[in-house]
DNA sequence: TCATTAAATTGTT
DNA sequence: AACAATTTAATGA
């Protein structure tokens, strides 16, 4: 794990709450769940903090618990491209995990977040041994398929109330996200940063979303009022 | 618990 | 990019 305590919290168990959030055990059997939660700790990041970064060894499984992260690659002529967020509950790195390749993608906080780790040690033995462990990679390999299929049309997006409305979507899907809920925590300079656009430009675009009943802007956070609506909608302004 | 102040976030130009 | 307005968080009596 290469997320510094340096001045902040260090590496330790999680709480019986903080288990609560995670998605996964809850699939588990007893022992499988017993142990895992044994092995899993958490760590607080800052904001610019990596979690992990291209070329560094899979040393855990990362899943936030609570805060918002992005998942970023650089290219060759070292420009950043956002993948994207991830928000509360959304476990990431099994591509990898699998394969025991390096990490190829830097995924680092947005703002202060816990971040919850389970050792790959402890992965593999849940491969090898949970039915509904496996059941659950399985199922986030294939939504992150469908997400990233979908950012690619999102990409071909000129229109910016579109592109942050899908991107949106994307962020308050149940499936990946199960942390999240109706109310997204995240700032309009934050989504501005995840979408590719200015402040204003997103602030602008949420009104229009808010006008069309699909969310509401709140302060610190959007709550959805019509995810399908957000997802597939053409909002002709 | 309440009032005051600072900080964060949003709305507007 | 700058600034004003608004909301929340922090502080201390």
């Amino acid at each position: 794990m290469t997320i510094e305590p340096s001045l902040h919290q260090r590496r330790r168990p999680l709480t019986q709450t903080e288990l609560g959030g995670i998605p996964w055990l809850a699939l588990l059997l007893p022992p499988e769940r017993e142990r895992a939660a044994a092995e899993l700790v958490v760590s607080q990041a800052v904001p610019g903090d990596h979690i992990c970064r291209v070329g560094r060894e899979v040393t855990y499984w990362f899943g936030v618990v609570d805060g918002l992260l992005k998942m970023s690659s650089d290219n060759a002529q070292g420009e950043t491209m956002t993948f994207t967020g991830l928000p509360p509950g959304g476990w990431f790195g099994e591509g990898t995990a699998l394969k025991r390749e390096p990490y190829r993608y830097n995924v680092l906080a947005l703002r202060r977040s816990l971040v919850a780790g389970l050792p790959v040690a402890t992965f593999d033995w849940l491969l090898d041994h949970s039915i509904g462990f496996n059941r659950f990679v399985m199922r986030q390999l294939n939504e992150r398929l469908a997400q990233f299929i979908a950012a690619r049309e999102i990409d071909r997006l000129s229109n910016p109330d579109l592109r942050v409305a899908r991107n949106l979507a994307a962020l308050f899907n149940p499936a990946l996200f199960p942390g999240v809920g109706q109310v997204l925590r995240i700032t309009q300079q934050e989504l501005a940063y995840l979408v590719g656009l200015s402040r204003q430009r997103v602030n602008e675009a949420l009104r229009t979303l808010e006008q069309h009943a699909v969310i509401r802007v709140e302060y610190g956070g959007l709550r959805v009022l019509d995810l399908a609506r957000l997802r597939s909608a053409t909002f002709s302004t």
